[in-house]
DNA sequence: TCTTGCACTTCATACGTATTAAGGATCCGG
DNA sequence: CCGGATCCTTAATACGTATGAAGTGCAAGA
């Protein structure tokens, strides 16, 4: 059997049967419309189609203006490097699982390039346009091609929470002020009133969410803003056992730990914590402000962990319902994290026999 | 400003500056054809565009042109779940990795639908044509669905050695053959001349790739067929500590073990000879004919592994081959294993004070 | 017989792009 | 003033599908 080479399209089909290209469109098209037409013909039509391995051109289709039932997923970082697999991957099993559910494929849009080009622009143009919508994930951002896909009025869905000046974006975002605020409150609770806070450098959305929570959390606790101290960590090897015993000459009796997607910093608060001898948590309390991969560490931390294959799932129902939203109105959905009662928090006092 | 529902198109540029759509396409098409347009319409072109926020539509371009520089990977069982996970991500990250490199993206099929009715023809016709070509994964696959493929003259390229009467395949496969043929050679080295062959029941190509190695490697070695014990394992609880007592008894003294996706035959045998008190390798040394998950043992088993990353790079590669060749060659691809010595393995008559 | 309605099918067109052959300038040598 | 060459631009068309409007044939009702 010779190989066929061009794929056989509607007209195809109507020239074999003898009829019209657009009763086939009517038989294939599955639709409500199908019903219209004859029993008969209908039959002999999908027979053929079968027979000749017909099947739907999704780029005249969607070039049509109907929907290609394709979902991108983009990140802005390579997603498989195994230090941040475990991190990403619950994100990408809730987003291939729903997609599927729904009856859409999975578009997942080329991550780490040996060039390093990683670029929605990257070729001329918007490659994502290909899909009906898309899922975006990544905490390094490029906020130049975000402001663009925004302006280009591209339907997506952020995981995570994602501001553009002047437009409201839809996203699903774990409740970071408000766990934050709570893990802030049960230190309090178990009497630390001097805190050290040691946040991400970079000024990110997830940074400064729980930099709120913080704030609330001891404005709660009714603890001052010159009792706690607000570290900004530029470079995890800053963080040394010196340092630390200086924090806890001055009484503070606990950590908090934002934690990226690797876990540079809590290897780093472990590390300098062992350079200096100090325990946790009889020496001192630390908690993560989110559920980084920790690879490196074996230890139980305390920590809020955020729901990600939830959050996966519902990026996927909210960008269905934008698509089917004429107007395309931005949907906003936050998730409460569970928290970890790790062993890593103590009461204040737990290393000082008093 | 109100969200612009409709994108602009290249008539919209070519109206706004009183030339015609050809001329912008010529322009922002890029290609060589660019140079014979007057630099001062280009220029006011690129800056319409810009300014207008256009984007080539994906969709029409493939449609006149044929190709989607879409590659999609299918696999004919889930991916995702936890016990599989190590199994399939080398693939994965290379598949990805190398469709990236070469300027494509890539369509990832649905694989774990709800309902559990995964077939590649789930909605009337063939999904994956959406895509230029596909890769294709997994075991158990659906030889109808297989054969089906063929007969459409979809360009494909599996991951693993199939075969279909009458039609030769383009795959990217380990050396199963030669893999448990240099395994026999080296436990027969080693002084063992009765072995037991644990092959899986399922009549795959990989098993009976490997049961030819085997037959192989015992014709080499000089051992007769009457010397060995082949033993299909239907059913892992099948293999109980009285078995492995019974096959010592009558001088059997090294296993090879032919694993799965998930490492149900291994925990067998490794619970089995626990239940027995048969010692590895002191009583009896065990080969694994691949390289399974091991996600329960924390053994280091004696085995052989193939190049897993590797492999799907170059099946991304022979599909792009088979892309751009008019005819449609097949293309197979074989690639050495790398042995693994581990502790499983030992003289005879190690355990044997003799 | 002439509507009227119904069931089914087809016509015609639009979607946005790439491409080829042809069109219109302008200029030069003869 | 013509043939021809060069340079730039455009008209026309094809890609495969979806869909509203229009058409066909037929049976039933007036």
């Amino acid at each position: 059997m010779a190989a066929q080479r061009r794929r056989p399209t509607q007209v195809d089909i109507a020239r074999r049967l003898g009829i019209s290209q657009a009763t086939v469109s009517l038989v294939v098209s599955g639709g409500p419309a199908s019903f219209q037409v004859a029993d008969e013909t209908r039959r002999a039509v999908l027979e053929a189609a079968a027979e000749l391995g017909y099947t739907v051109n999704a780029a005249a289709r969607s070039l049509k203006g109907g929907r290609n039932r394709l979902l991108g997923l983009y990140t802005f970082e390579p997603v498989f490097p195994v230090d941040r697999r475990d991190f990403y991957f619950p994100f990408l099993l809730g987003v291939e699982e729903e997609t599927a559910a729904c009856g859409y494929d999975l578009l997942l849009f080329s991550s780490a390039t040996a060039r390093g080009d990683r670029s929605i622009y990257a070729s001329g143009g918007n490659r994502l346009k290909v899909a009906d919508g898309c899922v975006l994930l990544g905490r390094h951002i490029d906020r130049a091609e975000l402001a663009e896909l925004v302006r280009e009025d591209f339907p997506f869905v952020f995981i995570g929470r994602r501001e553009v000046p002047g437009r409201e974006l839809s996203y699903v975002a774990p409740d970071n002020v408000g766990a934050t605020r709570d893990t802030v409150r049960s230190l309090a609770g178990l009497g630390h009133r001097q805190l050290a806070y040691l946040k991400m450098a970079e000024d990110q959305e997830p940074t400064r969410d729980r930099a709120a929570g913080f704030r609330q959390g001891i404005a709660d606790a009714g603890i001052g803003e010159d009792e706690v101290l607000v570290h900004a960590m530029d470079d995890p090897a800053a963080i040394t056992g010196g340092l630390l015993q200086e924090w806890l000459a001055d009484g503070i009796t606990a950590l908090l730990v934002e934690p990226s997607e690797d876990d540079a910093a809590i290897a780093a608060v472990e590390r300098a914590a062992a350079e200096a001898g100090i325990r946790i948590p009889e020496d001192v309390s630390v908690a993560l402000l989110g559920d980084p991969p920790l690879s490196e560490s074996t230890r139980d931390w305390t920590r809020y962990t955020p729901p990600r294959e939830q959050m996966a799932r519902e990026a996927v129902r909210l960008l269905l319902e934008l698509l089917d939203d004429e107007e395309g109105r931005p949907r906003q959905l936050l998730v409460d994290c569970r928290p970890i009662a790790g062993e890593t928090v103590a009461g204040p006092s737990a290393g000082r026999p008093s």
